[in-house]
DNA sequence: TAAATAAACTAACAAGTGTTAGTTTATTGT
DNA sequence: ACAATAAACTAACACTTGTTAGTTTATTTA
C-alpha cells in the first residue's frame, strides 16, 4: 500500500474540484482552502496549475491508450474486445469518477499537452472503429454506420463517471454485464 | 423570418464561445472581441454575463420540459414514445448545437436559477423513467433496470452535440434511425 | 428639422487571478 | 545535537475579471 505523496494528494483534491465546477471555476485559492493552507503553500509541491491539469489528464488518457493496446492485440472475438473495452471503462471510472470527469470537460484547457492528448484520443477511437469494423467484416456485428455505433458506445462509456458515485450500492460486475447487453446486443447479429 | 436582435446575437455567439471553452474561461472581452465590440457596449444588450447562460440554459431546458410532457401524455407505445425522444433530441441538438453543449456542461454555474434547473431535469428524467417501467409493465421492454437504460439512452443523446456538427454530410432521418436500431435493440424484447 | 432612441465608445473601479520571493517552523537522518 | 529537508507562512507583484458611469455617434420617428 504505497503512501500518498503531498503532490498525488493535491492533484486529487483538485480533480474533485475541477469535478463540480470546471477547471477554470476553480482557483489556486479554492483549493488552498479545500487542502487546509495558503494558495503560496501549494508551490512547494506543483509548478503551476496547468501542471495539476496535466498530471490528471495526461496519466488517463495514457492508461485508456495502454489497455486498448492490449485489448486490441489479444487473441478474442471482437465482441469481446468490445467487452473488454466495456469493463475498462467502468473500472477505471469506478477507480476515479473525478479524474474522469476532468478527461471529459476540461481536456481543452491544456496548453503544452493539448495536441499530445489529442493524439492520443485520436488513436484510441481509430482502435475502437478498427474492431468494428472487423467485426462488421467478419460478421459478428451488424452492418451499421461504425462511426455511428462508436459514437454511441463511447460516449455511454465516457459519461460513466455521471453516474458511477450514486451507484455505489450495487456492484459493478452487475453495471458492467447490464451495460454490455444494452450496448452490444443493438449491434450483435 | 424574425429578424434576430442585437441581443440575440450575443446569446448566440456566446453559446459558440461556452462550448468551446466553456462559460468560466469565456470573458466578457472575449466575447466583445467575437462580436466586434468593446466589452462595456455589450452591456446595452445584456444584463451580465449571468444573464446570457440563463437565456441559453433556461430555454433549452424549457423548451426539453415541454415536448416532454406532448410525448408522455400521447397515445402510443412506449418503444414509439422512446423514439419520439430520440427524434427530439437530434432535432434540438442539430438546430442549436452551442446551445447544448452549454446546457450540457455550465449548467452548474447558473446562479439564482440552478434550482428550477435542477428541477426541471428532474422532472424530465422522472418522465422518462415512468416510460421505461411502463414498458417493462406491459411487457414491450426487456425487464433490466430502468435506470442503467436511462442512463445509457440519455447520455448518448445528451452528448449528441459533440457530434452532430461533424456530420452535415448525412441526413438527420439516416442518424436517428440508426440512433432508434441502436439504442432500442438492445431493450426492445 | 427636431427629438428620441439605439448602440457604440473611453475611462475607470474594486475585486480576484496565478504566481514569486523570502522567511519561518516542523520533521527527519546522521 | 546538528544539518538538511519538507512544507508551511506573509507579503506582494502584475494582470485580468465583470461591471458601471458618462459621453458620443448614428439611425429612426414625429
Amino acid at each position: 500500500m504505497k503512501q500518498e505523496t503531498r503532490k498525488e494528494e493535491i492533484v486529487r483534491v483538485a480533480a474533485k474540484l475541477f469535478k463540480e465546477k470546471g477547471y477554470s471555476a476553480v482557483t489556486m485559492r479554492d483549493l488552498a482552502k479545500a487542502m487546509g493552507i495558503k494558495a503560496a503553500s501549494l508551490y512547494n509541491h506543483i509548478k503551476s496549475k496547468q501542471d495539476i491539469l496535466r498530471a490528471i489528464v495526461i496519466s488517463l488518457a495514457e492508461e485508456f491508450t495502454a489497455e486498448m493496446k492490449l485489448i486490441e492485440s489479444s487473441n478474442i472475438s471482437c465482441i469481446d474486445k468490445l467487452n473488454s473495452i466495456i469493463e475498462l471503462h467502468v473500472r477505471i471510472s469506478s477507480q476515479n469518477s473525478y479524474g474522469m470527469a476532468c478527461l471529459n470537460n476540461d481536456w481543452m484547457h491544456l496548453e503544452e499537452q493539448l495536441e499530445y492528448y489529442i493524439k492520443l484520443r485520436g488513436n484510441y477511437e481509430n482502435d475502437f472503429r478498427r474492431i468494428l469494423k472487423d467485426g462488421i467484416a467478419s460478421g459478428e456485428i451488424v452492418n451499421a454506420k461504425p462511426d455511428i455505433m462508436m459514437f454511441s458506445i463511447l460516449t455511454t462509456l465516457r459519461s460513466l463517471y455521471i453516474w458511477i458515485p450514486k451507484k455505489e450500492d450495487f456492484n459493478l460486475k452487475d453495471l458492467t454485464n447490464t451495460l454490455s447487453q444494452i450496448l452490444i446486443k443493438g449491434i450483435n447479429k
